[in-house]
DNA sequence: TTATAAAATTGACATTTATCAACTTATTTT
DNA sequence: AAAATAAGTTGATAAATGTCAATTTTATAA
């Protein structure tokens, strides 16, 4: 998995200049020569096909990830050979964060979808935030924005009901959509039912329960992956969260 | 609560140092004249009573914080006035991590009984962190367990079970504990069967009536928050993560 | 200390959710 | 295109958990 050769996507050479996700990532406060140096160190590997794994566990860490398009998932092994889903990872986001401390990685990272990320090497990051203290100051924000995003989730995973899960689910994917620029109210869920089942401590047959109820009370539409919110404010009233919207639109990061 | 005096706790000048907490924390990685000038920015702050609060949602953000001794729980407001609890901090543990990126503190955190606080300021840390390598490495260190420690947690909060969910939860704070050397079989839980409850996303009379069963099937005794463990591998077995325990111990930070 | 309030436990019951099974609809593969 | 496989949905039922109420225990205040 690790192998893949580095290539320049479609041919071009692909810059931070020219992300469209600049504002999200790292080079967000850095400029010319000083973002040259960091468009240096960072590797555009192969695009990642469905089913593909990013890293494993146990796998050394070495590098953070940039989701660039697609999207992933990340899990952990269970005691019985089962898999444990603790997030999906959309464009913009980064992965691997949580291998920094033990210099290996707890989880698994598997592609959904078609799926490319930028690779970053951690020590020659590291060693440029020594020299640039704004990609220093950047790069604490955004380990700081993981472990908030984190909590985020940890205050949908602690809800309750299985109503008040799935729609606080439905609202931060939402959520997380809008602020990459995407539409919020209508979007395509790259993960099966069983994965966000798996991943919201529910039976897939109560989430799909769910759906279904969600779109028979005009909340949603849901065919299959393709999704449109309908009733926002019903949305966040079954979710029970005050302050998740405002939360992620006050977000500078 | 944020004007509290900064005080000499017990008229000694504790040092970082002398602080047992020392592999834990901060100064770990450095030495010498540079530990003092980490020394020289950390305010010990007089101890917190129970029910005092660290800090409030939206207030400014210009420090984190480590527990010395005592506890914390962190929360957010919920819709409907409730308090959603999003984690429990002990001795050694840093909080105010999730704040750095917006700049306000996204969740109250509220002194679960006398507890004592360093407090460390944040843009000073990150000027010393540009001067001192392995200040930086450790600070990344640092964030990048919180990361892992959060996903551990959402680990637990997936589980479909209350007795998965309270096994699990009682072996991580048992080895939250081990780390910082105390009894890993014996301890007092600082918080209320509510908390623990909320926590979970649990009834509170699920998790009085867990305990109990528990106790009857011998595994742990509890009397009030008087905790022992007497049975592990059962407690390992339905809480059903695989490498807990391990992970746990594996971890150098 | 006594009085009062809060926290924890227990029981009865209603509701929700998981499980099992059947079936339909997509998606792959041949 | 047909066959095979996987994913998703729906129904019936059992099990787990939440809710309500009563009671006991512990903590706090007068």
């Amino acid at each position: 998995m690790r192998d893949n050769k580095i290539v320049d996507l479609h041919g071009i050479n692909v810059s931070c200049n020219e992300c469209s996700l600049h504002q999200l990532c790292l080079p967000q406060s850095i400029d010319g020569a000083e973002l040259e140096k960091l468009d240096y160190i960072i590797e555009r590997k192969k695009p990642l096909k469905r089913n593909e794994y990013l890293f494993q566990v146990g796998s050394a860490f070495d590098s953070i990830y940039v989701v660039r398009s697609g999207s992933l998932k990340t899990f952990s092994p269970t005691i019985d050979g089962q898999e444990q889903v603790t997030g999906f990872h959309l464009p913009g986001e980064l992965l691997g964060l949580d291998a920094i401390g033990k210099g290996h990685h707890p989880c698994v990272a598997k592609a959904l979808e078609t799926t490319s990320v930028c690779e970053i090497p951690f020590d020659r990051l590291e060693e440029l935030a020594q020299e640039l203290p704004t990609l220093q100051h950047q790069l604490l924000r955004l380990m700081s924005k993981e472990i908030f995003d984190d909590q985020e989730l940890m205050l949908l995973l602690g809800k309750k009901t299985a109503e008040a899960r799935l729609s606080a689910f439905l609202l931060s994917i939402s959520l997380r959509f809008k602020q990459r620029g995407f539409s919020s109210t209508e979007f395509y869920l790259s993960m099966s039912r069983n994965d966000i089942a798996n991943y919201l401590g529910l039976a897939v047959e109560t989430v799909s329960r769910m759906f279904t109820r969600f779109q028979d009370d005009g909340i949603i539409t849901a065919e299959r992956k393709h999704i449109m919110i309908k009733n926002w404010n019903a949305l966040q009233q079954m979710a029970g969260i005050s302050q998740l919207s405002e939360k992620v639109s006050k977000s500078s990061i």
